[in-house]
DNA sequence: ACCTGAACACCGTTCAAGT
DNA sequence: ACCTGAACACCGTTCAAGT
């Protein structure tokens, strides 16, 4: 029933997912399903548990590096995982308040360790759940907005036609030209993570300093 | 007609807006507005780029302190004035690649101030613009998951129930107790913005020394 | 030029009825 | 316990027809 529902949303999209398609895709009478899932929400709410199972179970270990090399390998992945399957996408990134107790518990599993990871490395719990949600939420905007993009039809990616607004605007026209204006690419994505973990590096050394003096 | 939109989405949501409801709120036959619009998706292409219009003139001008004042303002600015209206949150933050090309030149305008005031301040062109695509898409994160949330009921604000299934996790445990864990609290959001201005802080500086070196 | 109503295909959902 | 089809209220959209 959910692997079916998965399969419409990979082959088509989870705009595509309708009850009377699902319940054709699985060769069954339209209203059937109501007697799994007492409403459509209810349906996608199990799919939304479900995704992330599949997400929690591409993603690779955390590394034992120092903290910078964990937070940006895991947001890497984080991010090309998703980037990679729009169902699990849409189903993770943009179904807040949607999660499940299975998939609260797999989430602050996860945070747990690179808490961890941080707290060890020096910073105090309210720096590293303060970064950890910083990056976090960074990570997310940039694929729900790559995401958007994508479903849109990706206006302008490089080289856009629009470039001739920019008549009287000096920066961003020569920036044009190198630049994707679409601040989601590649390069403007490492740029996020690596300016953040600089933010993080110049807190963890007034930290440091700071519980140096106290004691 | 766009003006009554408007007055339907402020009044219940961007979500109530449905051709036959929105025909009744201005006394008029249901398929009368495709005369005006010849789809419900340019209706809502239309309804941006008024959203924007309002977004910006709501914008308080740039005021000429340093780069790293005039950021903050900016983007608190940005996420305050979305947070006081659903309508245009939904329609600014929610629907991207949809915008029209008078949209498109309000905001490269204002992108072009800020990247002035940065490249006036020693960050390279390429820098400054990296610099607001990511504080760009931190703020619209933040506000798409606060939306995500206030439409799905809020869930989990501050004492959450949920706190039982932190049992074996030592610190969002204790973190929990003080921390709302909704990422998009006002001190989560005050957090990120200063990391990246520290991050900045710290790029700026590495790159006046090589700027001087190359002299 | 502007507006109407009937009509169509699609949706989520309910419910009485079948096995 | 599991599934069905008819039915309802709601969509977005088309189109021939009215003024």
């Amino acid at each position: 029933m959910i692997k079916g529902a998965f399969e419409l949303c990979q082959a088509e999209s989870l705009d595509a997912l309708s009850m009377p398609r699902l319940a054709q895709h699985l060769n069954v009478g339209a209203t059937s399903i109501y007697w799994y899932f007492k409403s459509k929400d209810d349906l996608l709410d199990a799919l939304t548990e479900e995704a992330f199972r599949r997400f929690y179970a591409q993603m690779p270990p955390l590394e034992g590096r120092r903290w910078d090399d964990m937070l940006r390998e895991f947001f890497t992945n984080f991010r090309s995982i998703l980037q990679g399957d729009d169902a699990l996408c849409d189903l993770t990134i943009m179904r807040f308040g949607h999660y499940s107790d299975t998939t609260v518990l797999l989430t602050w599993t996860q945070i747990e360790e690179i808490l961890e990871v941080l707290v060890n490395s020096g910073f105090s719990a309210d720096s590293a759940t303060y970064a950890y949600f910083t990056l976090s939420i960074y990570t997310r905007g940039s694929l729900s907005i790559e995401r958007g993009l994508r479903a849109a039809g990706m206006p302008f990616t490089k080289g856009h036609p629009r470039a001739a607004l920019a008549a009287k605007m000096p920066i961003i026209s020569s920036e044009a030209e190198t630049h994707s204006f679409s601040m989601v690419s590649d390069d403007d994505f490492q740029f996020g993570i690596e300016n953040n973990i600089r933010g993080l590096r110049a807190l963890l050394a007034t930290e440091r300093k700071a519980s140096r003096a106290s004691q």
